[in-house]
DNA sequence: GACGACGACCTTTTT
DNA sequence: GGTCGTCGTC
């Protein structure tokens, strides 16, 4: 113990070492692409913790759910796991929602309102628009969620918005003067839903800090270490609430690489990085520039791209891995004919090096482009996955059952009423939502509380329907007193039973049923696994709140997928993560630069840095493509390859003698479906509590939230073996239970974790917490009593 | 209220 | 080309 910050420094090099251990003032640490920079970071919080730092004392940022369940996993490796988990570590809107929750009350809020995801925020701008009697072709409700969210953002408020003239004339240009009175409209239902959007979440933040010194204060003094993942993608509200809190202590470490900036659509501001040494002019920067990840080739033709860039924190990024192959440029006539010659090339390469199928990406840059590079794969084939598909929890079945959730912790939740009122069917249809939104206009009131109480609102409606709304509302408040009560499980479990969702699932028994069907299955034991993992963890919070506070906040971007399979993906899914062969297709001016993107020197920049994100994720081989017709929009379109071909130091590139793909194969299989994604359940097979089960959308969310990752041998090359070794041992070398007896160092075969090491006992007899070291599943500290776990020979 | 036809739409999307 | 949303019909 006493060596313990050596050990972790271990195997850092020396910039990595001066940026883990500068901890006396603010810092930036530039951090090249695959330069290790996960590593600096969860060494820093480590020695921080070995320092003497409380957990509670740190707070650590990140812009994904996956990055810091990463870091968390990491960390944990490093310190006792009891106080890795005390961090307060997780995504931006995850941490601050946190903070939020305890301090609703000063904001006015209560301290259980709704979270609208951006579908609900769309849903409730168009209603908004239509309120207005607007038209609708115009005000699109994307464009103008898009309005108000960058002005939330860049902390403008609806009045300030109003009396903005640059954004009124820009409204005015783009015809759609009224955004302003949307956006005030907007905040008004949001409030009265008792609901927050996404970007709320870091505006309200702002709002809390601002007005409430007192409560910033105590913030600032709490939290003594701050890091920020990703600082390049920061916005303006995310910058300032940093800030705030970092006012009293200075001791803020920002980590990022201004070179893959790719977010600015988003309201990511590279400026917050590029001037970070003018808010904090007397940090220090360090610069992590050995990148360890990728050929020499490869990281110097990264380089001559980016170097056309004016806008940079200057850099010299170097690899010391061999010098490796050119990169090969393909040109294809079509997009077709591209198709083929990367399935074809792909094909040859996994024979050829005996990679893996993992080992290859496909990347591009619209989505659109995935279809013919799937349809080449498939006729070859090859298996393949595709990322940013529909996530599990954004499916209609799913969000429904959540909507319910929602509506019984919060009644005011405008958007989850208006999901549930008819689902299932139960004859109210528009006519009377209508009315039911018209009277809660007119009375400033929501939409439940007309629901509730039709009669004094005067509300238009028959005696039947009347009684379907009463029935309704009597069903969800017969079930509110269970939330807090049953667990989350067993809630749900019971809600689908008096709701008739079970009744309406059941008689429907087209293929698309049966699919609903699966997927509620796939809730339920999602929701079981749940509170299993907490019991095992000795967590007993499983009440519905604690379970949407888990869930609200998760995307599909983090989903781990084992399968041998070629990833497909766009470039900005591919950010932070890496692959030996890495094929960038669609290199065609207007689309790789967009179209859209073509304008302004500052566009450009972000197009180039994109293409620069692209081609760092390739370790040993990285192909670029382009075709010169593609078929977009229902026709035929012709382009050029594109300008930052020209930028690329052409002594690196293999330029095309031009290969023609072969002809189309005939299909091997005979199966023309889409290979079942990972979150289609296998048909039939039997759920949880099975011990060998295969993978269905139930592990999906059970790894989500069990914070475990298959460890797939990707990120920046360190590997839990390695972190393995700074564990303390501790505890008793044995001990008996009514399950048998455990010993350090006995093989245990867990229900859902599967088969680990036992490193550490805790306590006696059945109140035991045993660690143990997963081979898949990684180090878990489980409650023996709870855990489903039994010794092996 | 459910279902089929037709027309408009189409960059990227960590939460 | 494919998807999604709206409108018209039963």
């Amino acid at each position: 113990m006493l060596n313990s910050v050596e050990k972790i420094l271990d195997k850092l090099n020396d910039s990595q070492k001066q940026a883990v251990l500068y901890n006396d003032g603010p810092s930036l640490v530039i951090a090249g692409a695959g330069s290790g920079k996960t590593r600096v970071l969860t060494r820093k919080v480590a020695v921080l913790l070995k320092q003497g730092l409380a957990p509670w004392n740190i707070m650590a940022l990140t812009f994904t759910n996956k990055a810091a369940r990463e870091m968390k996993e990491r960390i944990a490796t490093m310190v006792d796991p009891a106080s890795a988990s005390l961090l307060w570590m997780g995504t931006f809107h995850s941490v601050f929602l946190r903070i939020l929750r305890a301090e609703a009350s000063a904001l006015g809020y209560s301290s259980a309102f709704s979270i609208y995801d951006t579908a609900d925020s769309k849903n409730l701008i168009k209603s908004i628009i239509r309120d207005l009697g607007l038209d609708e072709k115009i005000y699109r409700e994307g464009a103008v969620h898009a309005r108000i969210s960058s002005a939330k953002n860049d902390l403008i408020s609806a009045t300030a918005y109003a009396n903005n003239a640059a954004l009124q004339e820009r409204d005015l240009f783009t015809k759609m003067p009224r955004i302003a009175e949307i956006y005030q409209r907007y905040v008004q239902r949001c409030r009265l839903a008792s609901a927050m959007d996404f970007d709320d979440l870091l505006y309200n933040t702002n709002v809390l800090f601002r007005d409430h010194p007192e409560i910033l204060k105590a913030y600032q003094s709490r939290f003594q270490f701050i890091l920020v993942d990703e600082y390049q993608d920061t916005n303006f509200s995310q910058h300032l609430i940093v800030s705030r809190l970092a006012e009293r202590h200075h001791k803020v470490c920002v980590v990022g690489d201004d070179s893959q900036s790719i977010y600015s659509f988003r309201g990511a501001n590279i400026d917050n990085i590029l001037n970070f040494k003018k808010t904090y002019p007397e940090c220090l920067m360090f610069k992590l520039e050995q990148n360890y990840r990728s050929t020499q080739t490869i990281v110097n033709l990264a380089n001559s791209l980016i170097a056309k860039n004016k806008m940079q924190i200057p850099k010299s990024v170097f690899s010391k891995r061999e010098t490796g192959n050119k990169i090969q440029v393909l040109s294809a006539f079509s997009d077709m004919e591209e198709a083929f010659m990367i399935a074809n090339k792909i094909n040859e390469m996994h024979m050829s090096l005996y990679d893996p199928w993992s080992e290859f990406a496909v990347l591009y840059r619209t989505n659109a482009q995935s279809r013919i590079l799937e349809d080449a794969l498939r006729k070859r084939s090859i298996p393949y996955r595709i990322y940013g598909g529909m996530s599990f929890y954004q499916r209609k079945e799913i969000k429904d059952i959540i909507a319910y959730l929602r509506l019984v912790i919060n009644p005011s939740d405008e958007e989850a009423f208006k999901r549930v009122i008819n689902f299932p069917a139960r004859g109210i249809g528009k006519t009377t939502l209508d009315k039911i939104q018209q009277a809660a206009n007119q009375h400033q009131t929501t939409f439940w509380e007309i629901c509730a109480n039709p009669l004094s609102y005067n509300l238009p409606v028959h005696s039947g329907t009347e009684n379907k709304l009463r029935q309704f509302s009597s069903l969800i408040e017969s079930l509110k007193p269970l939330a807090l009560t049953l667990n989350v499980y067993e809630f749900t479990k019971k809600l689908v039973q008096d709701s008739g969702i079970n009744q309406a699932l059941l008689q429907d028994n087209s293929e698309e049923g049966i699919s609903r069907q699966e997927h509620l299955e796939s809730l339920l034991s999602g929701m079981h696994d749940f509170c299993q993992n907490r019991l095992e963890e000795g967590n007993e919070q499983l009440l519905l709140p604690d379970y949407l506070a888990e869930i609200s906040l998760l995307t599909d971007q983090d989903e781990v997928d084992e399968g041998d399979k070629v990833n497909l993906m766009t470039v900005h899914a591919a950010k932070g993560l890496e692959f030996k062969n890495v094929f960038v297709s669609g290199l065609e001016d207007g689309i790789f630069p967009s179209i859209r993107n073509q304008e302004s020197e500052r566009e450009l920049e972000e197009e180039r840095r994109l293409l620069y994100v692209a081609i760092t994720r390739a370790g040993d081989h990285c192909v670029l493509s382009y075709a010169k017709s593609r078929f977009r929009n229902g026709q035929t379109e012709y382009s050029k390859p594109s300008r930052f071909l020209n930028d690329l130091d052409k002594n690196l590139l293999d330029l095309p003698t031009r290969a023609f793909a072969e002809q189309e194969l005939p299909s091997a299989s005979g199966s023309t479906h889409r290979p079942a994604s990972f979150y289609n359940p296998s048909a039939n097979k039997p759920h949880w509590p099975t011990e060998q089960r295969t993978k269905t959308p139930t592990e999906k969310i059970s790894s989500r939230q069990g914070k475990w990752t298959k460890l797939s041998a990707k990120p920046g090359g360190s590997t839990v073996g390695q972190d393995n070794a700074f564990k303390a041992e501790a505890g008793s070398s044995g001990v008996k239970t009514s399950k048998g007896e455990f010993r350090l160092g006995q093989r245990v075969l867990h229900e859902r974790f599967g088969e680990g090491l036992i490193q550490k006992i805790e306590g006696q007899g059945d109140n035991c917490k045993i660690g143990v070291e997963f081979k898949q599943a990684g180090y878990k500290l489980l409650l023996l009593k709870f855990a489903s776990m039994k010794a092996l020979n």
